[in-house]
DNA sequence: CCAACGACTATACACGCGAGTAGTCTGCTA
DNA sequence: TAGCAGACTACTCGCGTGTATAGTCGTTGG
């Protein structure tokens, strides 16, 4: 957003050809690929941004910040799933593939973002866990990454096994995928996979015999 | 292993260290740094292989049948958590990074990993329901690939957040992610995360009343 | 013994990349 | 109206890449 001005210049039509063009074919996408898709010369990302790199930098900045304030304009929304919500637009759906995208590079930016996601997920689970809609973990942050590992991990190998991005139908990629993925979720968040519990309470009287001082409580979280 | 003969030979050494190579720093390692690593001359490459798409070829398809071999030498694990064994062994670690930067890079290999882990999910699962260990599924298909996608997913999200990947010490990383993820792993697995079923309930209830020909029962899978 | 073959190296080529330089055009200001 | 600052382009440079060619060395079979 910022001043509607500023937004007409190359600068700006150039950092969003950067966004779309390192979000449909990833951080290799070369400044002249990005200065066409903008309709200027690749000159003038050295002009504006003085590298290829700074440039990314202000991208990585722009996404995160439009993400934060599409979060809070959607709020009350859980931290996991905001997901569900994200690519239902164009705007969504494009901030969306870049972060899995900066994920997918190894990325600053992607380990700010995956920082950010265990953050709000542990504050919203602690919320529904004290609301009784969800139960108590042993270990609540290794929950909360865990879960946030497996949700961003998941919508990344779907992505990455897809052969060409579409920016345009992201939206409708995204639907296919919640269509596919909705009723497992929900099947293994209310019922589990296991019929009984002899797999963790193996587990757990095992890690309670190995902790350094075998302190006798078992619901301590191991070192990190 | 095959021919101990063969694999004196500089061809052998030279598939090998791409095989390193690749993942340790990704399949855009040069041809150059690859023959070094292997001790020859970049020209080599060429000579044996035609080009380096086929090197990785060779790669992929080494990999694949290793990956095949290793887990038929362990029978009897499950599909689902062959990973967690795999990497106990410097070979078995370096054959689990290559696959996960298969399926980063969103390659032909990546793909057939994926749908051979999917079919391995699928059948160890059936299994499973059919002993009593795993609740079934509504749609059992659509269960096993998820799994599959979000166990892939974490491992890779993880691997793909950490600077350099030190393939000495991968047994060591990865038994730190084992660590980390088999507490939530296991309470998920066996508690679910939702302490009632009406997220499940309205979602179940909302597909009936939307699937095309509404014929009463919810139980079947969307269209995929 | 020697000729032929295959493993292997050294060197070169063409290409695309990010980065750098010089210069043009445009719009605002004094 | 003069001039100046900044947006923008065309062109160039050095580098690293995959690929190609020519040639060397050791081994082996007739």
């Amino acid at each position: 957003m910022s001043t509607a001005q500023e937004d007409l210049t190359g600068r700006a039509r150039l950092r969003d050809a950067a966004i779309e063009g390192f979000a449909a074919h990833g951080f290799d996408e070369s400044l002249r690929a990005i200065a066409a898709r903008a309709g200027v010369s690749a000159g003038l990302v050295r002009h504006h941004f003085g590298s290829k790199e700074e440039l990314r930098a202000e991208c990585d900045a722009t996404v995160l910040e439009r993400y934060r304030i599409m979060k809070e304009d959607s709020i009350n929304v859980p931290a996991t799933r905001v997901f569900a919500q994200l690519p239902s637009s164009h705007e969504g759906g494009l901030l969306m593939v870049y972060i899995l995208r900066s994920v997918q590079d190894g990325s600053a930016a992607g380990r700010t973002f995956i920082e950010n996601m265990v953050a709000e997920a542990a504050a919203f689970t602690a919320d529904a866990v004290a609301r009784g809609l969800v139960v108590p973990s042993r270990d609540e942050a290794a929950r909360a990454r865990y879960m946030v590992q497996q949700s961003i991990g998941s919508m990344l190998v779907n992505l990455a096994m897809r052969p060409d991005v579409r920016l345009d139908d992201f939206p409708a990629v995204m639907e296919q995928y919640m269509a596919e993925t909705m009723l497992p979720t929900l099947e293994l968040y209310t019922e589990g996979v296991f019929t009984d519990s002899s797999y963790l309470d193996q587990y757990l009287s095992f890690r309670a015999a190995n902790t350094n001082p075998p302190a006798g409580r078992a619901g301590e979280p191991l070192a990190r």
